[in-house]
DNA sequence: ACGGGTAATGC
DNA sequence: GCATTACC
């Protein structure tokens, strides 16, 4: 039987079981470290419906602490105690049942479970059942600014695992939404797939339901959808099934796409290439409509659909290894940032060790406190150049001087206590909270890594990798339970005194280093790299490697360079062409202008396709999408304190009640006008034949810098790039000799 | 709502 | 010089 779902009733959880749901009397419960003379009985005699009281030693951060694990008839119960006795220490009254079902019966998501003496258990982790997706997405009848409570739902579109696709299209909303429930609860899917669905369907079809009179009773209970408060929007939930907005994933793990919309997403995962779907603009979908033009729309919402499908099957498995590792339903897991992810975890372990959970809070950070180093690189090109770096170097440290929240100790002596280089002590006994589970981790990892039998082992690997990674900046977090600055602070400085450490033994060995960030340090190749990394291994607690090697780096400053590797690939750190708000033309040619330096060395032609791209700009041939500069908006627009381009550019806009595509980035192009230059741009969507491109804007600001970042560096300058000032120019290569 | 370090633009 | 953004 698989394990799909946990819901909460009083006193009770109600667990879905693949065909059935099976019910299991469980209770919430806290614990509480009682001061007051007069013990727990005095303290708890009023409180009502308390079915247990048994005393326990736990420990929390270290400490050992007598509590008594008291446990509740019902959640109401347990909060209306809690609220009495807040002034008592009280553990872990925060845990969601269901969650807290998950945990203390060591349930793995989706894993297989059997059932002895009413006792539920997990027997395989992963259960060979496929699990059933549901796609959906929605049309609306929309013409300027979107609006709920007036715009009716004109389509929606299905497409499932199991191959049905389908749009179901209508001017009756009400048998729209009646077609959608039944066709639902006939896929009975265990994963309902949305792109933007928190934010922009399930609001909706919730609020066009109740508009129409109908029950959204999609759950496996027969329940409606329900809406779980969030911070910025809330997580719409389906008893006994799981929903997933790919969007909060697409957002949180995807940086390198840069502008996050579904057909960009879906091009980027080779899921659907932009140039064989059926796009519309919101307007081109309200005139279809007006004109009773149904094919069309049923396309493009279909390749909508499809292809929310499709990335959700690219990106599930990841997803669900990971709600698997951390115990987390894989509803609040794909929603939650990586801290809370580490901590889900961690309190899972925190059961097994009887580790108190500490309390939920948020400390803005105390201060301030020095990260990695960075060195600053010479500016300009290097040949031969191999990169050393220490393998998961913070989790590595934080084992090697068993840095825990733990082991932290204020004023501890050498003779216990390792040191950091920022006088921050630990204790050298015993393993620490996160010692234990970091070197569980790594071992676990190095395992599957050898045995790499399955492509759920590889998934496995890559999400032990993700959690551990995280383990250091979630100790510097404020909103940590086992925040922990001091911990953040020493393993940042064990981090630099370690690669400076290096840094200083190499140059001793006569080997050039020319730049380092945090964990790495870039040498100009002398001898055998590797038994310099071997030397290093024996005197350090870390593991440095050999990276990588490039036939030519250029470096245009701190954590900016470009470089051409021995396979002939070309990586990009930092400069332009990594930026997403940079247009396409100019990352385009600087890409172009790497390129071109890099495996050509010719500096010339690549001077030439500057003056080509200017070229192109002033005769007008560049498009607006070349030309677009995405921002993005980060805070209520009325917050911003200066005019920003992008920003004005969104109030004109909105002012003007023109349909703007939803987004937190902000596509704009700058117009021709005098002044400043937020004064003058204007959403891309929005351009109309009489605006006028500032030709000289993207010449002066976006090609000359992008391009002078590589050139002024050979010799190049700017009036020459503009054709002002003809020099006699030599080729950059053979003037070095 | 994971960390700090860094460069860059535009007001 | 500061606010803002996006990168490593």
């Amino acid at each position: 039987m698989q394990l799909s779902g946990i819901d909460e009733e009083k006193g009770r959880v109600r667990v879905w079981l693949g065909k059935e749901y099976k019910l299991f009397d469980f209770h919430p419960y806290f614990y509480i470290h009682v001061q007051k003379e007069g013990g727990i009985e005095d303290l708890l005699r009023d409180q009502e419906n308390i079915l247990n009281i048994e005393p326990q030693r736990k420990r929390l951060f270290g400490k050992e602490l007598e509590v008594y694990k008291v446990t509740f008839e019902d959640q109401k119960s347990m909060n209306s105690c809690k609220r009495e006795l807040s002034d008592n220490e009280i553990f872990e009254e925060d845990i969601p049942l269901t969650r807290r079902f998950l945990v203390d019966n060591k349930l793995v998501p989706y894993g297989d479970v059997s059932l002895e003496k009413g006792e539920i258990r997990t027997e395989k982790e992963r259960s060979g059942r496929e699990l059933k997706l549901f796609a959906f997405d929605i049309e609306t009848h929309t013409r300027n600014i979107i609006d709920s409570k007036k715009d009716p739902i004109i389509a929606i579109s299905i497409a499932t695992s199991g191959g049905r696709k389908d749009v179901i299209i209508s001017k009756d909303e009400k048998e729209i939404i009646e077609k959608f429930v039944s066709a639902f609860n006939e896929e009975d899917p265990d994963v309902v797939l949305t792109y933007n669905g928190d934010s922009f369907d399930f609001p909706y079809l919730v609020e066009r339901a109740k508009k129409n009179k109908i029950s959204l009773a999609l759950g496996r209970d027969g329940s409606a959808v329900n809406a779980r408060r969030g911070g910025v929007r809330d997580t719409y939930t389906i008893a006994g099934r799981d929903t997933v907005d790919l969007y909060r994933i697409v957002e949180r793990d995807l940086q390198e796409v840069k502008v996050k919309t579904l057909d960009n997403v879906a091009e980027y995962l080779g899921v659907m290439r932009r140039e064989d779907r059926v796009l519309l603009e919101n307007d081109e979908l309200f005139e279809l409509w007006e004109k009773g033009e149904i094919k069309k729309i049923e396309e493009y919402t279909i390749d909508d659909v499809i292809s929310t499908l499709e990335i959700g099957k690219k990106l599930l498995p990841m997803q669900i290894e990971l709600c698997r590792l951390v115990k987390q339903f894989l509803t609040d897991c794909s929603r939650m940032g990586r801290g809370r992810q580490v901590e889900s975890y961690l309190m899972y372990k925190a059961a097994e060790r009887n580790e108190l959970i500490p309390p939920r809070r948020y400390v803005q950070s105390e201060h301030m406190y020095e990260g990695g180093y960075v060195m600053e690189p010479e500016r300009g090109l290097f040949e031969n150049v191999v990169v050393l770096d220490f393998a998961s170097m913070y989790p590595n440290i934080m084992i090697a001087y068993n840095i825990s929240p733990d082991t932290y100790v204020e004023g501890g002596d050498e003779e216990h206590c390792y040191i950091s280089p920022s006088k921050h002590a630990f204790l050298k006994q015993p393993d620490g909270f996160f010692r234990q589970i970091l070197k569980e981790l790594i071992e676990e990892r190095k395992r599957l890594k050898k045995s790499a039998k399955s492509s759920v082992d590889a998934l496995r690997q890559q999400t032990i990798k993700i959690l551990t990674n995280s383990f250091y900046g979630y100790t510097g977090w404020g909103g940590a339970r086992w925040h922990k600055l001091e911990c953040a602070e020493a393993t940042a400085a064990w981090g630099r005194y370690t690669i400076k450490k290096v840094i200083e033994e190499a140059r001793k060995r006569g080997i050039e280093v020319i730049y380092s960030d945090t964990d790495s340090l870039f040498c100009v190749e002398k001898g055998d790299m590797r038994s310099f990394a071997e030397e290093m291994n024996s005197q350090l607690p870390l593991e440095l490697e050999m990276r990588e090697r490039y036939k030519r780096i250029f470096f245009a400053g701190k954590k900016r360079y470009a470089g051409l590797q021995d396979d002939g690939s070309i990586v990009v750190r930092g400069l332009e062409v990594r930026r997403g708000d940079w247009c396409e033309l100019a990352k385009k040619l600087q890409e172009e202008v790497i390129n071109t330096i890099l495996r050509e060395g010719d500096v010339e032609k690549a001077r030439n396709m500057v003056i080509e791209a200017i070229d192109r700009v002033k005769s007008g041939k560049a498009g607006v999408e070349e030309l677009t500069i995405y921002k993005s908006i980060t805070r209520s627009i009325d917050s911003y304190e200066t005019a920003q381009a992008h920003v004005a550019a969104l109030k004109r806009a909105m002012d003007e009640q023109q349909d703007i595509e939803f987004s937190n980035k902000i596509g704009y192009v700058v117009l021709e006008g005098k002044g400043k230059i937020s004064d003058r741009t204007k959403i891309s969507s929005t351009l109309s034949d009489k605006d006028r491109i500032d030709k000289d804007y993207y010449i002066e600001n976006q090609i000359i810098p992008v391009a002078l970042r590589i050139l002024e560096h050979f010799g190049i300058t700017k009036e020459e790039l503009l054709g002002k000032k003809q020099q006699n120019l030599e080729k950059w290569f053979s003037s070095q000799g």
